[in-house]
DNA sequence: TTCACGTTTCAATAATCGTTGAATCATTGA
DNA sequence: TCAATGATTCAACGATTATTGAAACGTGAA
């Protein structure tokens, strides 16, 4: 991954808003959830969170489908995954850092 | 790990410079590298150098030590463990989702 | 078509961010 | 002590961000 990407990754889930969000499509699974529901779960206005949603799915965080007049949103596993590959690479020198090795 | 402190570190790396910082100083390791000597690789100026590892020390993401007049900067690979392992229970439902797994 | 519902867009606002250059602090050597 | 070096702090600035409420845009039902 570039880290231009990365950036973007990162910069996406680095708002606590947002970080909610992901966190709750992550344990909704792939089968996703509405923006009106998240929005009611987590007490933001429709607005904001289309704002936030906005800014997860452009970095490619998330992914939405349209059902009848509701918006669908799902994590991307993948790229997350990726996200997280390369913090491993570029935080602890690669396979390096087990999780006992740091320091 | 609490979400707060992961927005916190996710927020430190989520900029261009602190993250080309932190990738700079794990390459290093944990002698780390004088603030000086960052700021001439990554040509950045010194007082928005500061700025950056600053932040990034306040997230727990680096470690400084004074050398002399030197500032020493590490990385705290304990920290970033922390993250990683925090983005993988929360991205990836925990365990169920390794490298080939996602989607 | 008309209406209601779910969602997004828009303008406006206050707050925060990243950069710059000058000033200041801390440490060492003359 | 004084000067030199490395690093940080500070004020100022332009740019960006998150939030709000109103308006507009789809979609499906009556």
């Amino acid at each position: 991954m570039k880290s231009e990407l990365a950036v973007s990754r990162l910069y996406a889930l680095a708002q606590a808003s947002r970080l909610a969000v992901f966190r709750l499509l992550v344990q909704k699974g792939p089968e996703g959830m509405a923006a009106g529901e998240i929005a009611e779960r987590l007490k933001v206005a429709p607005s904001a969170l289309s704002f936030h949603l906005k800014e997860l799915t452009s970095a490619g965080l998330l992914k939405s489908r349209q059902e009848g007049r509701f918006v669908i949103y799902a994590p991307d596993f993948k790229a997350m995954r990726g996200l997280i590959d390369y913090l491993t690479e570029n935080c602890c020198a690669g396979s390096a850092c087990g999780p006992d090795e740091c320091n």
